[in-house]
DNA sequence: CAGTGGTCTAGACCACCAC
DNA sequence: TGGTGGTCTAGACCACTGA
């Protein structure tokens, strides 16, 4: 191939671009990561190989290979030596993994927590609301309610806010406990990636009651934030967590 | 190069392992970390370009590449376009990146907390400590508390505990604010990646004198165990934190 | 056994930097 | 201008999977 044909490749996706023609295993990425907003592949499906990738893009297997390894990096695809390339699917394994950083001091295994709902209930967007999730004036969200236990306890008292638009009649659906594999499913919203923001409170009294503490006790309030695929801040998620005997983990590497 | 030589060209570090020999640039990596440990190439080092060292260690430069990137990804090393591969330096912005979490509510900007160091003490080590660094039975450590301040309040107390092998007279030196810089520059101790346990806890009389606030008021208790660049336990920091106007940032990929 | 991803190599060219 | 890392390609072989 010569030099002119592969400066002049340029994917659409990356052509409003202002800082030039990004590298091609960048649009390889791009193009791959579009196909999975637009759901043309949906979560569990199996990948084309490396090769037929290769051949419709027309970019070399290599190009092709960097491209999956950085999104198997980002935990959006699953690579299986000898089975093929898979998307990733929001299992509670993965939930889990990535998504719940809460441990008990005092055992090696993680245990996903059950959930009891308190509440499901649409409504105007407050201004917190249309701030954190970028929405606009008359936007409406839908506000979920709910407790959960770890190892029989009380342990987290939750409330999330997710735009309605984005999730049409969830009031009406049955809240599962694993809400990520819910949006992936039913909504085809898949979520990418969130930003927690902790800090230590005073529980107020309805909080110290549904976590069977006495008022003003303290807690973590764990402020979430979760992003689709496409970017968009698609759910916000406050908890309140009693660490007596859990902690929060997070690993500075 | 014939297959026979490939699949025979073993680094001594893959040998005692159990599980058959490791990917060549993994190998390459390995030597590349013990020369960091052994401090052959220290903080701030330009590095010999990928064609010398793939020359040298008798593979391509393309393996060469693959173990730089992933040492590069793990922020041992650095490297610039044009000007070559580096050793990385403990400076107040990596902590600000890599090891520091707390921010304001409200300000874009995250500032490096100013710090008074209350005490510097040696002594025999707790079980507490013993256990959580993985000391035995007669190890000494150094213990250093001292207080931070951001934006001119004070908001971090932080007991530090240090196994006193490791670190030679330090309670006589001049303890500064940056404290992973001096392990690295005077003891050649590198930190490389960090676990931290987060809790809300209540504060107890003294905590809170040094705060400023009442007793019992709420902290962020940060539990942090700091590991060295061969892996072994280096530094047990607890820091309790007031988090009216911050919040420990977390990001969940 | 065929097909997949994983590893390794070799070589070309580009973008950037310092001199 | 020469040297560095960054991108891209092409091809060979290895390790693993499943029919």
């Amino acid at each position: 191939m010569s030099i002119m044909m592969r400066r002049s490749k340029v994917f659409p996706a990356a052509q409003d671009l202002p800082l030039g023609p990004r590298p091609l295993y960048a649009q390889t990425r791009d193009a791959f990561v579009k196909r999975l907003v637009e759901g043309i592949w949906a979560p569990g499906d199996a990948l084309p190989s490396e090769t037929e990738l290769a051949a419709e893009l027309h970019v070399s297997q290599g190009t092709v290979r960097k491209a999956l390894d950085s999104m198997a990096a980002d935990k959006l695809l699953v690579r299986h030596q000898g089975r093929g390339t898979f998307v990733a699917v929001h299992d509670e394994a993965r939930i889990l993994f990535q998504f719940f950083k809460l441990a008990p001091d005092n055992a090696r295994e993680v245990a996903f927590p059950e959930s009891r709902v308190i509440e499901v209930a649409t409504g105007r967007a407050t201004d917190a609301e249309r701030q954190r999730l970028d929405l606009s004036a008359a936007s409406r969200v839908i506000r979920i309610r709910r407790l959960r236990e770890l190892a029989g306890r009380p342990v987290i008292a939750e409330k999330i806010a997710l735009p309605a638009r984005l999730f049409p009649r969830l009031e009406q659906e049955d809240i599962p406990n694993n809400l990520y594999g819910l949006y992936a499913m039913r909504y085809g919203v898949t979520i990418a990636r969130a930003q927690e923001r902790l800090k230590a409170v005073a529980l107020d009294a309805e909080a110290a009651e549904f976590l069977a503490v006495h008022s003003g006790y303290p807690a973590l309030r764990i402020d979430r934030l979760a992003l689709s695929l496409a970017g968009a801040k698609v759910e916000w998620r406050v908890s309140l967590c009693v660490t007596d005997e859990f902690h929060y983990l997070s690993e500075l590497v």
